[in-house]
DNA sequence: TAGTCAGACAAG
DNA sequence: CATCGCTTGTCTGACTA
């Protein structure tokens, strides 16, 4: 049975749909619109015959056909452990699938614990714990799941309690207990804080019963160290539990906290110390273990983002098994044929959505918003808008400008469904490139598609149609030739319309906009155009010159704003984006008392962050920690309920040797960066986490490396190199030392922690590690001290060795200290041997320890005159693509027909190098070097240092010809790959940006 | 002066 | 009761060696 027939058999599980036929006919296209990459199909086929085999092979008593025609697919840590589990699915005849690569692919997802962004994406699928399967094999028939959910339906009550009358929501948690039972509470819950060593605001014994529906428990519960019940790490429990999986019940207020504890607290903690002390603030805060899944499941800037990425996602995932299947190669699009760029966006999408099946609405002014005063409306219909009603404003705003604004709830769900119903429609109409620009709004590159313009406006005209038919919402379609004329279109198109702008007409209807309404043109800008100009309009922005422009606004944004102001725009569309970042982000609710709260908020962030990596198998290299901080002048109170308010935003970063997606490993440097901000916990209002510097986990470190040819100096800074300064294995003076360096074995993944070059404050060298260590989230403490026992060690040792990495990287007193102390301890000749490095390599960059990479293959000398495809390893050869092949022959050619191409510019000034290359050869040869290895597309920090050279092939070394040869190369490489489309753009652009700068003619035509 | 990085900004 | 101010990419200025 073919893969796509047995596919299209299988039901929907539990799938909501609420919203009539036409989407429900959505729901099987959309198994289908996710496409398999044939390795994928492939590896899944041999698994299935794999498992056939498996279950023929079990002797018939142990097995049996229980789960026969149904799915499974396994997530996380589970108990029974995933081999076996998977065993006992296949042995009593269940389809194990392994890559769950879509929901619908499965029918129960087994797992014992789900992140909150998981929660909300598989909240309408069967998400069971593993005893559900090791009970229904006992019992051998299929249990009702509903029993054994992993995500109780405790977590909807939030939402539920809405519907629900007054009287049974009462039932509920603490709010009705009596003041004798409340009484009872807090002294055992004060007992119980006795035996706790750390402050912090949330209840501690997470598993252990509800005080006031249970008798007390024995002491014993209440002493149980927190890791072994932590829900914050439910992934490495130390007991398994899971075949009565215990029903953890949410604390549903504030600890209690005792008097002493507030001592020294600062005003904002107080502050907040008496905020949550109402339960209803406490459930909404950040302080709350469940407030991260509430919170995201009911913000609409967190879906609209996460959409965008799954949307782009699910798109090129869809074309490419399209282009598979028919095995056509990718439109390429001549430069002389016109251009037809069409903007297609839904008219007031989350309005439009949730009105389509209310008449009484119709026609009536709408916005969709949480709440009744300073809550932002989301969206609102252009009846609202008529009466000066506007996205994000606020609710008390609009409503003094239209009181009969109907206010209307979110629906999330619909709102994907109908956004995957648009993506359907835009993916199987006829295009040459498709760009999601965000959940409701698409760009197509229909170029070459068709001939005039009334075609255009035709096939624009069936694509409201069809989305019309099938949704029941509106959509506009602005179309011009560059993205700028086809953005503004579609302004003019708006409501339920399409309009076409040509050149022609796009000079004088820009002279009536005002600048705001320039993409890329925002407050700020606004503000700033006013203030140095008093321009306000595009008309008046045309009046000033291109060099001030560019040096008030920065070269590249000045240009941009020169050009846009015309109606030129030459961005290119950008199609498939590597994502270069993932990040967390909570600027809502986020009220803490305890530093504790904080770190215990990070440890969920963490967990938050590595789930959103490894969804997408990225790692990362560099972690950076975001904290907003009330501002100065700011009051304790903010004009939104629990908003962020005026704040100052702080940035810092940790950088790693190799690429992890250690949640351990994270979560402690995200407590030392932390500390490193030195803010009391009382004025944090939003806290964010970034993953940077991503490669693949599927690669090893090596390749990610050589992801990287052009190096930046900070990686191979960091990069260990052997070293062999040898430090006593005795204490040294001073602890911020011990803290610092994370005891080295022989290469541990990650070995000393990277302080940023930037001096940053930290805690007093005297409490330093002693204070980090008890600060970091209890599970994750106990399990450092485990690990470190393991090892024979206190973790507060010293290591045995330092490198010269971390020596570069702690800040310069410290490291002062560090070698003073060194030098005291040991023999000059020991020193020598550090020296071992000849002084002349100092301005070579480091090579990476013992791996042979794509740099030192780089830096060979040119000397050697091998042809340039020989270099290449012959089996990534192999795999290159046919055009790849066939240029880098031809690369290999054209060497040999311009042998002279060294001699043909005479520098007449300093000849600079990059990256060891100076010659037209050996630039060449890096190029493709370059190309060869970032085939995906090349690092962003890469593209700017190539600019910068080729930008000081002007300046300084003034040697044009050889500026344009190389500029005419890198095109001549990279432009058959999509992947570096942004970064040619971004390279041409920049490149004559500057030769503007310096009076130069440009080197190429763009 | 080149290389970093924190921070500001825009978009939906 | 309120309310759910995210996430990604790009650019620039300041700082450092
Ligand atoms: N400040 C904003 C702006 C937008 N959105 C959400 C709700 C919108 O429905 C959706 C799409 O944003 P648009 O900017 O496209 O605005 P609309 O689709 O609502 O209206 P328009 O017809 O102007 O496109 O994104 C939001 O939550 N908050």
């Amino acid at each position: 049975m073919s893969r796509r027939g047995r596919r299209s058999e299988i039901t929907l599980p539990n799938k909501r749909n609420a919203n009539g036929s036409n989407e429900s006919n959505s729901l099987s296209e959309s198994r289908r619109f996710s496409g398999y990459g044939d390795y994928f199909a492939r590896k899944k086929l041999k698994l299935q015959e794999q498992h056939a085999a498996r279950w023929a092979e079990t002797n018939a008593e142990a097995r049996s056909q229980l789960f026969s025609g149904l799915r499974f697919g396994i997530n996380g840590y589970t108990n029974p452990p995933y081999d076996e589990l998977k065993d006992m699915l296949i042995t009593h005849g269940g389809t194990f699938v392994q890559f769950v690569e879509n929901k619908s692919s499965i029918d129960y997802l087994i797992c014992t614990y789900l992140t909150p962004s998981k929660r909300i994406a598989w909240k309408n699928y069967k998400v069971v714990k593993p005893s559900w399967v090791v009970q229904s094999i006992e019992q051998q028939r299929i249990l009702p799941w509903t029993d054994f959910r992993t995500v109780g339906l405790s977590s909807f009550q939030t939402t539920l309690q809405k519907y629900l009358p007054k009287a049974a929501s009462s039932t509920n948690g603490a709010v009705d207990e009596t003041s004798d039972e409340r009484i009872d509470r807090e002294e055992r819950e004060e007992r119980e804080e006795q035996n706790e060593n750390v402050i912090s605001s949330t209840p501690t014994t997470p598993t252990s019963p509800k005080p006031n529906t249970n008798p007390v428990p024995p002491k014993e519960q209440h002493i149980t160290p927190r890791s072994d019940t932590s829900p914050q790490y439910p992934s490495v429990p130390s007991t398994p539990t899971v075949l009565n999986d215990p029903v953890v019940e949410p604390p549903t207020r504030l600890r209690h906290i005792a008097k002493h504890e507030l001592d020294g607290l600062s005003d904002a903690s107080l502050y907040n110390y008496r905020l949550l002390q109402n339960p209803n603030v406490y459930k909404s805060t950040a302080i709350n273990p469940q407030f991260l899944s509430n919170y995201f499941s009911s913000s609409r800037l967190h879906h609209i983002s996460m959409w965008k990425m799954k949307f782009r996602q699910e798109v090129q995932d869809l074309l490419r098994s399209k282009q598979k299947e028919n095995g056509h190669q990718k439109r390429k699009v001549s430069k002389f044929s016109t251009r037809y760029l069409f903007h297609v966006d839904f008219d007031c999408f989350f309005a439009s959505v949730l009105t389509r099946d209310r008449p009484e609405l119709q026609g009536r002014p709408v916005a969709v918003a949480h709440g009744t005063k300073n809550s932002e409306i989301a969206s609102c219909n252009y009846a609202a808008r008529d009466f000066g009603v506007k996205n994000g404003m606020f609710v008390n705003t609009a409503r003094s400008k239209c009181p009969e604004l109907e206010l209307v709830d979110y629906d999330f769900d619909a709102f994907e469904s109908v956004a995957r119903t648009f993506y359907q429609i835009l993916s199987h109409i006829q295009h040459t490139a498709i760009k999601v620009v965000s959940v409701d709004e698409a760009v197509l590159d229909m170029t070459d598609i068709f001939t005039n313009d009334d075609e255009a406006i035709k096939t624009a005209e069936s694509i409201q149609t069809s989305v019309l038919e099938q949704t029941r919402c509106t959509v506009s379609v602005g179309i011009g030739p560059n993205l700028l004329l086809a953005r503004l279109a579609l302004r003019k198109a708006k409501p339920r319309g399409i309009y076409l702008l040509n050149e022609a007409v796009a000079g004088d209807y820009l002279k009536t906009l005002t600048v705001r309404e320039l993409p890329g043109v925002g407050w700020a800008q606004e503000q700033k155009l006013l203030l140095r100009y008093k321009v306000k309009t595009v008309s008046d922005l045309r009046s000033i010159s291109r060099e001030s422009l560019m040096k008030d606004f920065g070269a590249s944004f000045g240009a941009h704003l020169y050009s846009i102001a015309r109606g030129h725009d030459e961005t290119l569309l950008k199609e498939d984006m590597i994502r270069s970042s993932i990040s967390v982000d909570v600027n809502w609710g986020v009220r803490f008392i305890f530093k504790q709260d904080v770190v215990d908020f990070l440890g969920r962030l963490c967990e938050e962050l590595v789930s959103r990596m490894r969804d997408c198998h990225s790692r990362l290299q560099q972690l950076q920690l975001r904290v907003l901080k009330r501002a100065k002048h700011a009051s304790f109170e903010t004009l939104k309920y629990l908003g962020c308010g005026e704040v100052d935003t702080l940035t810092k970063s940790a950088f790693f040797n190799e690429p992890t997606d250690d949640t351990a490993l994270l979560t402690k440097k995200c407590v030392v960066l932390f500390h490193a901000c030195s803010i009391d916990a009382g004025e944090i209002r939003g806290i964010g986490l970034q993953a940077l510097k991503l490669s693949d986990s599927g690669t090893s470190s090596k390749q990610s490396l050589l992801k990287l040819p052009l190096l930046n100096k900070r990686l191979v800074k960091d990069t260990p190199i052997p070293s062999t300064l040898q430090v006593a294995n005795t204490p040294l003076p001073t602890k911020t030392v011990s803290k610092l360096v994370t005891p080295i074995k022989k290469g541990p993944p990650d070995s000393p922690f990277r302080i940023p070059s930037t001096p940053i404050e930290l805690p007093s060298p005297s409490q330093l590690d002693l204070e980090v260590l008890k600060e970091l989230p209890t599970p994750l403490r106990d399990e450092i001290q485990r690990q470190a026992q393991a090892q024979k060690r206190s973790i507060y040792d010293i290591p045995t060795q330092l490198d010269s990495g971390f020596l570069q990287n702690i800040p310069t007193p410290i490291r002062n200290e560090v070698l003073e102390e060194h030098k005291r301890l040991h023999p000059p000749v020991l020193q020598l041997k550090s020296h071992k490095t000849p002084p002349a390599a100092k301005n070579v960059k480091q090579p990476l320890g013992a791996t042979s990479n794509a740099f030192e293959l780089m830096r060979r000398p040119a000397k050697r005159k091998q042809p340039l495809y020989e270099e290449v390893d012959p089996s990534v050869f192999q795999e290159l693509p046919t055009p790849i092949r066939k240029e880098i022959k031809r690369d290999r050619n054209m060497q040999f027909r311009l042998p002279k191409t060294d001699t043909v510019a005479v520098p007449q000034h300093p000849v600079l190098s990059f990256q060891g290359a100076q010659t037209m050869t050996e630039l060449r040869r890096l190029v493709c070097h370059w190309y060869k290895h970032c085939i995906r597309g090349p690092h962003q920090q890469d593209v700017d240092y190539f600019i910068k050279y080729v930008c000081k092939l002007i300046t300084v070394e003034k040697n044009l010809a050889k500026a344009h040869m190389i500029l005419h190369w890198f095109r001549h490489i990279v432009q058959p790959s999509q992947r570096w489309s942004k970064a040619l753009e971004k390279v041409i652009l920049a490149v004559q940006t500057e030769c503007l700068a310096r009076g130069v003619p440009p080197l190429m035509d763009s």
